[in-house]
DNA sequence: GCATTTGGGTGACTGAAATCACACCTAATT
DNA sequence: AATTAGGTGTGATTTCAGTCACCCAAATGC
């Protein structure tokens, strides 16, 4: 199935295109559903494609050398990934795959390339996508650093925290909280320790879990305090 | 002081600019000098700073909340550093400092866009850089999950070997091999733990030393045979 | 409705890497 | 020539997260 203007005019990054660009992305694209855990985007795939999330969830994982899973970055609907390409034309660097069943619009890079050098502000747009995930990367790889794990997983918390979008009322919460294992290979940890760590935080009822994927932070101060070790207990 | 039209044209980056252009870039531009250690760019700073680097070698490096060190990446000669700003004007996220002493060209990261708008080839060699940030920031990140150090160490030794330019004959070396300690901070280990694998290497004869700062693989493919973890001993 | 899978919880045990505490070497520096 | 500092080499000890082996509950599939 192909895209239609009105779909691809709800992401920011099409924002100001001309309605005969949009006609022309449309008619190359290719609109595809994805259930739980299938791959949207192989790695060392030449297919270069640019995909853009349009509902559910995706997220970049990779493997090491000897098949360990690594969990590298999470996607939310109207934003995107694997952009990569249509700067270098390269082999996609890690795996996409779906958390939730998810509907996406796929693009060849050239098309998009295409479309980017005819307009400055859209290639400066994925520039500064791609400048978000070095960002992005960065503090999770200093993350992977510390040496406690408390500390470790705190500050996955917080992180993750940051980038919850829904501030309803004064609430801090986490509404799509991934399982232990997940938070796990984005760590380097254990499910086990995950496990142990949350166990401990509510047991000082800092957290709780509401259903199987939200978490309320009661005491985030206390969380925060715990996430950067100055807490003595 | 302030850059020359000649000294800009060693840069692949600037390669097909006009030289009124040059001129423009070379007014805005600052030749600097940096000792061994020195703070080329502070993280978190909002100087917005884009450094191309002539001569001397480079070090990407974070800190974690708890003040651990972190290895991020090397710039060499040719290549440039702290373009993130360019796109996203956004603070500079991760420090930059001279692992040998350095001469180095700074922009306005606003120049740089100025230049950047106009050529778009600038701009998608600009993004061309951030992907294959990306991409070595992935490999690394895949690095830190293999269980096995030595493996570990292994694979982080292949990877400085894929990076060395000078394949002068047929013998693989790593001529500005980086110390124990600082390849510990980079694979998230003790200095002694790679002081310790190396030393397992060089009884096997599989590297040698020469010098302070050359390593010579003997047996490149024993050595990647340990890095995949192949090797039954 | 039942069966299966997936995610979470917990104890016992163990091993591998961090830490500590040195000793040693070599290249600058005085 | 003597001194310092940065980098390396190596043992003894300790600790703490991984692994294994379970169990349980909830969700999902049939």
């Amino acid at each position: 199935m192909q895209a239609t203007n009105k779909l691809l005019e709800k992401f920011e990054l099409f924002r100001g295109l001309k309605s005969s660009e949009l006609d022309y992305l449309c008619s190359r694209s290719r609109v595809e559903r994805f259930a739980r855990r299938a791959v949207v985007l192989q790695a060392g795939s030449q297919e270069n494609k640019v995909c853009m999330l349009f509902e559910g969830r995706l997220q970049g994982v990779d493997f090491t050398i000897d098949g360990k899973e690594v969990g590298l970055y999470f996607v939310e609907p109207g934003d995107h990934c694997g952009e990569l390409c249509v700067f270098d034309l390269g082999a996609q660097p890690e795996h996409v795959i779906a958390v939730n069943p998810a509907v996406v619009i796929l693009f060849d890079a050239i098309t998009v390339r295409e479309i980017a050098v005819k307009n400055p502000d859209i290639m400066l747009e994925l520039g500064t996508r791609l400048a978000s995930r070095i960002r992005q990367m960065t503090s999770q790889r200093a993350l992977l650093s510390i040496p406690s794990v408390t500390q470790r997983v705190c500050n996955q918390i917080w992180m993750l925290l940051q980038t919850e979008q829904t501030h309803k009322r004064d609430i801090a919460e986490i509404n799509n909280l991934p399982t232990h294992m997940e938070i796990a290979i984005m760590l380097n940890l254990s499910r086990e320790t995950v496990t142990r760590v949350f166990q401990q935080l509510q047991k000082r009822q800092i957290v709780s879990r509401d259903g199987t994927s939200r978490l309320i932070i009661h005491k985030s101060k206390m969380l925060k305090n715990m996430a950067e070790g100055s807490d003595k207990t």
